[in-house]
DNA sequence: GTGATTGCAAAATCTTTGCAGGGAC
DNA sequence: GTCCCTGCAAAGATTTTGCAATCAC
């Protein structure tokens, strides 16, 4: 956790330490209220500004990105920056992390043989728009 | 555009005329605010909370589509709900429309092959981030 | 010690709401 | 005529900012 922030270049607070943890286990790409709500309870003067400054310096500093989403009142951050793509469920308007390389090597393929003009593709994620089965889990 | 209003099931108002007829024009998505701008010029009476209040009936009568967007702080609109993908440029933070069926197809193929656990999948949007290449435009 | 970070409260943004008057059908 | 829609202004929600005190290194 120290260490994370140290790579990133970022000093160790003690409440950098305690968001970093809460973004990592909340589930569905919380808003900064949520990760509030969560970190309150373990340093009860961290506001919700800190809350905010701290996520900006994070995404600043490639541990966490930002998350798109279509209703667009609040920003999500979610803590995985590796390649992956989202489950929006239209029900509980969760967003589900969905990792699949042979997905991630498809699109890739396709791209190399037909290229995009006058674009230059840093990276690709998929939104997939649906809802939740009921009784059964999606995979992450 | 008239006839596109009827058939959604919404009033023709002068209002809303000029404003679905600004979103068609509008390139990148617009925010409202955007939208607000184009349509004073023809209706200088048209508030703010008027353009929030159509775009709201459009979207909800599915004529137009809010975009995701990941800077959050303001909600983008699509008036084409065909099913595309976006090309998200990193340096300008423009939002380009990018349809190819083949890619449409591909994606889909791939998923009903494999599945998805727990989760019924009701469309596909691909975003690609990267960034547009001087001189030259990206492919609509 | 130095410079980055925090907490707080105020301000800035963006969006929604309530309601009286007006307009579409 | 009826009911939906508009305009306005006020309220709500979300995010940013400024600055003195504090903390990490």
């Amino acid at each position: 956790m120290r260490a994370r922030l140290a790579e990133a270049g970022l000093r160790a607070t003690r409440q950098r330490l305690v968001i970093l943890e809460s973004l990592l286990h909340l589930p569905g790409h919380p808003t900064a209220e949520q990760v509030h709500r969560r970190v309150v309870g373990q340093e009860p003067s961290l506001s919700l500004g800190t809350v905010y400054k701290a996520l900006d310096s994070f995404v600043a500093a490639g541990l966490t990105r930002r998350v798109a989403s279509t209703e667009g009142s609040c920003r999500r951050y979610d803590a995985d920056c590796s390649a992956h793509h989202h489950l929006f469920c239209t029900d509980t308007q969760e967003i589900i992390d969905f990792h699949d390389p042979q997905l991630d090597t498809l699109i890739q393929e396709f791209f190399a043989v037909r290229g995009l003009q006058g674009f230059q593709a840093q990276s690709f994620s998929l939104h997939i728009t649906g809802n939740k089965l009921a009784g059964d889990e999606p995979r992450k």
